[in-house]
Order: structure tokens, then sequence, then C-alpha cells
DNA sequence: TCTGGGGTCCTAGGACCC
DNA sequence: TCTGGGGTCCTAGGACCC
């Protein structure tokens, strides 16, 4: 009989890899990517990992080791990572038709095996993993690891094992579908490293006994599902080999959309914070636009750093009269949103030193669903404007038109000091920056012949 | 000095209705 | 004075993921 199996293609340390692959002579460098803001290690290799560092370490934290195990640093460059996450998923299309691109760096695909013949079929899939592997490399130098196994939760767990053979310096792909070792791994693989189980339910089922993937595979589903949840229920049925989550390969409609960054130093200067909230309005407006969203809700946020002692988090939020992505009505709606939540001083009279501002966009729907008035002209010129705007910028670079309502944008700035004073303040912080070789032209690898 | 940003799903509890 | 029971919808917040 047949039956369905599912391939975890997962990108090693993804973001150091599309690095290395325009830096050639970093093959045997260890690097690392650092978060927006250049505020915490975010993709690390191997090498890495070994000197005790680990995913989400802030990075002054431990600047001084990077610097002297010489570690390539990098600034994340998302223009270059969505770029090569694209190529990678065009590859592995060519393997299944039904496939889930689950993340950035990660995809599921559905295979099918003849479980009257496990051995041969074991041997062939093992092959195909490392076919996949090898294409993968070949068509995109991005080296990936691949598990096949019976369920998503398994392909997960397999993943592990990719690890370690990586670590072997071998092919990181295996079958974990009758893998011979499949026992043990579940015996040594923490509760807490199971896909979808974290710190609060790792916690809760060690304290009733259940340590290892292995022990959670042999409870009892339903009870399971009575004690905490259906999402524990539907992990311990995927261990068990049980489908619970299927392959969802049709483009979900996005359900919210949110634009936020912490600003490059700390700010209390309600004008500059404004122009950092505009920016996000206008950015978020546009995705909206590309995507061909409205939304119906829109809320702000401004804080303070999590680790201030001074620490204040404001949100406001809205239900607009009427759908929108129009850039110019969500700016001024966003500027009275602000003014609900920005408290300059605390009771004591200290200036709050703002570190972040965010534009979340909820309740999205298409914008064709939204029924006009049959006397709404206003609505119709409005979008000419945007469209002409977006055109605008997409020729001549992001910000080449702006709302004034976000600053002056450098480019127009004189030389003075009060000016150079003002620039970009809240702009963030990315001091380590490489170049986006495969969607801006100037920034195009240059290669000398000869 | 310096701690990311962007998502989804589920659940409990309140509001409201009949 | 007596003060039901069942249902739906919405929302905030928790938990988790990459």
């Amino acid at each position: 009989m047949k039956v369905k199996l599912f391939a975890l293609i997962d990108c090693s340390s993804f973001y150091c890899s599309c690095e290395r692959v325009f830096r050639p002579e970093l093959k045997d460098r260890s690097i690392c990517v650092l978060s927006n803001n250049d505020g915490c290690v975010i993709s690390l290799t191997p090498e890495v990992k070994s000197l005790g560092i680990s995913i989400g370490t802030p990075f002054f934290k431990v600047k001084d080791i990077m610097v002297k195990n010489k570690v390539a640093v990098f600034s994340s460059n998302y223009c270059l990572y969505g770029d090569m996450s694209r190529r990678v998923m065009q590859t592995i299309k060519k393997f299944s038709d039904n496939v889930e691109v689950y993340s950035i760096d990660e995809a599921f695909i559905e295979l099918e095996a003849d479980d009257e013949d496990i051995e041969d079929e074991r041997i062939r899939l093992q092959k195909l993993a490392k076919d996949i592997y090898h294409t993968v490399m070949k068509g995109t130098g991005i080296p990936v690891r691949v598990s096949i196994a019976e369920t998503k939760t398994l392909a997960k767990l397999g993943s592990d094992v990719t690890k370690k053979l990586l670590r072997e310096k071998k092919i990181p792909a295996v079958c974990f579908w009758n893998y011979p070792d499949k026992l043990l791994s579940m015996k040594t693989t923490p509760i807490g490293d199971v896909w979808g189980i974290g710190r609060g339910f790792g916690d809760k089922l060690q304290s009733i006994g259940i340590n290892t993937a292995h022990n959670l595979a042999e409870a009892d589903a339903k009870v399971i599902g009575k004690k905490y949840n259906i999402v524990l229920q539907k992990t311990t049925l995927e261990l068990q080999g049980v489908v619970c989550n299927p392959i969802e390969s049709g483009h979900a409609q996005r359900k919210s959309l949110v634009r936020s960054r912490s600003f490059g130093l700390k700010l209390n200067d309600s004008k500059l914070i404004l122009q950092a909230l505009s920016t996000h309005i206008a950015r978020g407006a546009e995705k909206l636009r590309q995507e061909k969203l409205v939304t119906g809700v829109l809320s702000v946020e401004i804080s303070t750093g999590r680790h201030s002692q001074n620490k204040i988090f404001g949100t406001a939020s809205i239900e607009l009269s009427k759908p929108t992505n129009d850039t110019l009505v969500l700016s001024k709606i966003a500027a009275d949103l602000f003014k609900k939540c920005y408290v300059k001083k605390n009771q004591k009279g200290e200036d709050y030193q703002y570190v972040k501002a965010g534009a979340v966009f909820h309740d999205l729907k298409k914008d064709d669903t939204i029924t006009h008035s049959f006397f709404d002209f206003i609505n119709t010129e409005k979008n000419e404007i945007m469209d002409t705007l977006d055109k605008i910028n997409k020729k001549f670079g992001n910000n080449a038109i702006v709302v004034a309502s976000q600053g002056t944008p450098d480019r127009l700035r004189g030389n003075s000091a009060a000016n150079k004073k003002e620039s970009t303040k809240w702009s963030m912080k990315r001091n380590h920056m490489s170049p986006r070789y495969t969607t801006v032209w100037k920034e195009l690898m240059k290669v000398r012949i000869g």
C-alpha cells in the first residue's frame, strides 16, 4: 500500500549560508548574522555555537569573543535572504507537486512510499534525500538538511539526526521513516526539543514524568488532550505517526501585518518618534497595496526598553469606518493614535526614553471585497495618488516620495550641523551590512577576469 | 552605551441574547 | 422573595514558531 510521507527541507544556518555564497573566502570561517539594529545573534554557524554563543544572545555581550575568534559578523540583509529563499523554494518544487513553504528557510514536501517493500523503499528515500541536498546546493549554493518521516513533527525530529550527520561532515539527509536508530533518537530527544512544545508546556510535561519525545509518544493522546489542550494532543499523535498537520500549500491569506523597529538610540522627542511611526505606516500601507489588502483595524505601539528602569508600553487602536490601505489616511489616524499613547514624563517628572515604535494592521481583507459607495469619487482619486506614489518609489528607490510626517529624507537635507544632528536619528544601526547582491543592480558582484 | 521582528492558533472569560 | 440554563461572539493574552 502507498503511504504518504513528509520531507522537511531546512536550510543550514540560512542567513550565514547566504552571506557565504557571495563570499567564497568565508567557506571555512565562522559566521554570524545579527538582528535588526545589530541587537542579537539570529543566525550562526556551528563553530560559533561551539564558542558557547546561541541564537538570541545580545551582540554586545559576545562582541569580544567574536573578535578574538575572528568570526565574520554581518547585519541582517533581508533583501538578499528573501531572494535566496525564493530560489531555494523554486528548486525544491522540482521534487513534489505538494510543497508548503513553512518559513524563509524551511519547506515541507509530500512524498509517497510503498510500505510492502520497506527496506528497498527506505533506501530509495535515503537516496532521494541526498539528491535533494545536492540539487539545492548546485542550484543555489545553499546547504540544506533533509529529513523524511510519517508526519511533520517526526520529520522535525529526524532533522536533529541530520544535524549530527552535519557535525560528522556527512551529507545531512536522512530517511527517518523506518530509520534503524529511530527509537534511540526519540529516547534521547528532550521533551522541550519537540516541535510545538516550548518552555511552558515542556516544564508541565516534565512535572508528570514526560521527559523525552519517546515518553510523549508512549502517552495516551486523548488523556494529554484532556489534561492540556488540542495542540498537545495533536503533537502526541504526530509523534505516534498519525498525521494531524497536512501540507498547507495554498497561499494562506494574511491576517495581520506588523511594521516595527527599535530606534538607533533612545528618543524622547515626540516629533522624532512620530516620524519613525509614520515611516512604519507608509511601509506597511505600501505592503498592503502590494498584496492588494486593506486594513480594518489600525493600532500603534510605542515603548521604552524592556530592561529600562523607567519603562512604559503605550498602545492605541481604532476600528476604521472604512477599510483602507491609503498612506495619507492611515498616517493621519496614526498621528491621532500616537497622541493618545505618548506620555512624555513619569510621575516623578523623569522623561521616558523610547526605543521602539510600531504599527499593526489587523482585520485584513482583499481590497476588492470592499463595497464602494456609488458616489465615492474621493476614494478613487486617492487610490490614483497611491498608485503614482508606489510607481515613483519603485522607479527611484524607497523614500523618493514620503509623507511630510515622516520627516525630511536625508538626501534633501543641507549639510548644516543642525540638520545633521536630526538626520534620521531613529534609523537603525547596521554596521556590518553586506551588499544586496541579487536584487540591486549597483550592488551586483563585480568579477575581475584575467 | 548596547537585548529583533513578524507571525499564527487557542482558550478563558466577559458581554449579550433568548 | 424567588434569581436558569444554554448559546454565540468577541477580545486579550498566552504559547509557540522562525
